[in-house]
Order: structure tokens, then sequence, then C-alpha cells
DNA sequence: GGTTAAATCTTAATAGTGTTCAGATTATGG
DNA sequence: CCATAATCTGAACACTATTAAGATTTAACC
């Protein structure tokens, strides 16, 4: 999976003393170990053993274990808003069809990430990594997409003028607020494409 | 705020042995505590020590130390319930007008929690405590605050026979992902009320 | 009422945690 | 080749959850 793993397959095997990107290589040992513990027991020793070096070594590229958890946070932000990127480049065109596809899609994928790994997804929206503002704006490009999709369902009549208005708003936290609920056993999987179904019709004004 | 803290200055200062209601005790301790640092923070030691009790007594009343955050989970559970019953009581009446304050209200009160203790609020949802199905009906007293909400709302014209079938699934989600999308800072907190604005123009299915 | 038994809490110990600091190792630039 | 900076280690400290054995108090029973 990842580079750092190939070099250094198991534990106190490196070649060099040095690691060579030790940075990269904590963060992706943090992300298995939250993948399957959850990021509350998320272990700062379990992270450096799993590359194969001494706790005190992270010292060297976080400040602390808050640090760790946050710069995972940014990468798995930056990875959501890839993956919802090529979901979309696999519906092109300007048809309404087309749009309104493209528009579950888009939630489909937020759901899809949160139902395949919860813990990263806790991680993330839980608390956990605190971003500040400069960080946040990396979330903007997902937000980006979003807007685009609804001036997209406007331009073919997907949507009407007025619910345009709250179309991220409501959009964002129906999606967000669903696959949490999900992931947290307070509503069943069903109840995703319920949700998509819903926000299409309330978007498109009632029949 | 609590009995037990009136029965129990500070530490090792109790009149008797035993403490007399240690199991309440150590959860409203726990709810302190977690409110202050967040529900990953929580130490088993600090809420004895708040209570005057050794770090092993715990364990006479929870397997360990998940056991206590689920027991926190459960009463805070009910704690939002009874709120959200007592704000309900606030607005009788059967004309179109109190059904749609109702409504609201309800979503209102349940992001006014997470606003205000959003800690709890993380507790509550972000997978820290484990309730099974039994637990979990408890929560089916607040589903049916807004399960009789919609039916007012749908008896007063306030929401459209189509919508009416979404009703929970898209008020639940989207208030749910409001609040915890505005508490992680990914939206304003002037947003709630605009989610209420649109989940009310959804329900009525346009103008 | 006094004695036994059960319930309750404490003390002590183990293993694991985040964090710090002085020192060992390696790479880099002159 | 040497000095210097970058990088990592080892040991220590205070803290954590958890367990086991023992002390203390309440309750029950005769």
């Amino acid at each position: 999976m990842s580079l750092s793993n190939l070099r250094i397959p198991k534990v106190a095997s490196r070649k060099s003393y040095h690691h060579g990107d030790l940075e990269a290589a904590l963060i992706e040992a943090a992300i298995e170990l939250v993948r399957k513990n959850g990021p509350d027991h998320l272990s700062l020793r379990a992270a450096a053993d799993r590359v194969g070096v001494s706790p005190s070594a992270v010292y060297h590229y976080f400040p602390d274990k808050d640090s760790l958890i946050t710069a995972v946070g940014q990468k798995l932000f930056i990875d959501l808003a890839k993956m919802q990127k090529e979901a979309l480049a696999q519906i092109p065109g300007k048809s309404a069809r087309a749009a309104k596809l493209r528009y579950r899609e888009l939630g489909r994928t937020y759901f899809q990430w949160a139902h395949k790994e919860p813990n990263l997804f806790r991680l993330m929206f839980g608390g956990f990594c605190k971003l500040d503002s400069q960080d946040s704006h990396k979330n903007k490009e997902a937000f980006l997409m979003l807007t685009n999709c609804l001036d997209d369902l406007l331009a073919t009549g997907g949507i009407t003028l007025e619910m345009r208005r709250y179309g991220e708003l409501l959009s964002w936290s129906g999606v967000h607020g669903a696959s949490y609920l999900i992931i947290e056993e307070h509503l069943p999987v069903e109840a995703f494409e319920g949700i998509l179904d819903a926000l299409e019709l309330a978007m498109k004004g009632g029949k």
C-alpha cells in the first residue's frame, strides 16, 4: 500500500539509520491503526513500532500526538476529495439525467467512505483533528464540487431557484447526518438511498 | 449539581466507608470530566478521584472504562429526550402555526444541546458508547416525538403527503448533520436556522 | 446483642501510555 | 577528511487501565 511499508518490511530491519520519509510513514501507520482500533485508542508507540522506530523519533516531525492525528485528518480529507472527483469524472455530460446522477453519486461516495471505514470517518469529523482555517480550505474543494453539481441541477431544472439557496447546506447536512447516524447504527444502511431520494424530491420542490 | 457531590465535598472526607450511590456519582463525575476534556481524555482515575474513591472501586460497578462511558451515554440520551419533551410542552395547540413551531423547536433543542456541550454530544454520537438495541430504544422516545410533530404538520397542511414519507429521515439527518458540522466548525453557527428554513421549505413541497 | 457472611472499598502491583532529555548514529557541506 | 547539522535511540517520569489480595463496613441470622 504505502511506499514506506515496502522499504521497511517488519521492525528494526532498516538498512539505514535514517528512515527516508518517516513523516509519511508515521501517518500511514497511524491511519492503519486508527482504521482497526478507532481514533481514541491510537497509540503513538504502536505507530512508531509499526514503522520500526523508537517512540521519541516521532517528536522530530510532530510536536505531540494530537498533531499526528491532525496530520492524518488532513490526508484523509484530501483522499476523500480525490475519490469524489474521480467519481464525478465518470459521469460526464450536461443533461438533466447526468446532473442528477452526479448529485447522487457525490453523496453516495461520501457515504461509502464513511461506511467502509467508519473509524477514519470518525477521526475526520469527530473532533479529533483540529484543522485551522487554512487546512479547512482543503475541504472547500469538496464544497466546490457540490456547488457545481447544484448549479448543473439548476441549469437543467432539477432544482427550484428557491431551493438552490439552501442546496449546499441541506445536501451536506443531510448526507453527513445520515452517514453518521448509519455508521453509529441509529439508522439502517438502507436509509441512505432514502436520504438521496428525499433530497432529490426536496430539491425539485415536490411533485 | 449532583446529590453525591453534596455528600462528599472534596476527597477522602467521606463520613462512611461506603459511599451510598457510587454508581450515579461516578457517572456524574465522568460527565463533568468529559464536558471539560472531551470523551477521549476521560480518565477512570480522575473520575474516581473526583468522587473521592480509589480507582479500583469503579470496577465494582463497571467491568471496564468503556462500560462507564456507555453508562454516561445512556444517561445523556435520557436527558436530551427530557429536554425535548419539555420544549414541546411549552408549545401547545393544534394550529398549523403551533405544529410548525413545535417542529422547529424540536430541531432547535437538538442543536442547542450539541452547541452548548459539544463534548457530551460527541460522546453520544461519536462512537464512544456502544449501546445495544435495548438501550437504543431510549432514543426511540425522541424518534416518536419527531413522528408526532410530523403527523401534526401533515394534519395542518405543513407537509405534503409525498414528503411525509421521508419526514423522520430527512429531518433527523439534516438536523444531526448540521449540528455536527457546526460544532466541528465546518459550518458557521448561523447555518442552523438556515437548515430549519430549508427543511420547512422542503417539507411543504416548494412554493 | 454478638457472630458470621456479604458487600464495599483500599492498597499494591503490572503493563502500557505520552512526553522529555541527554546521548549515539548517520548524512551533509566545507 | 572533518566538523556540523540532522536524525534517531535509551532511559526516565508521570500517568493510564486493569487485576489480585486484603481491609473495612454493613447486613443477616441465631
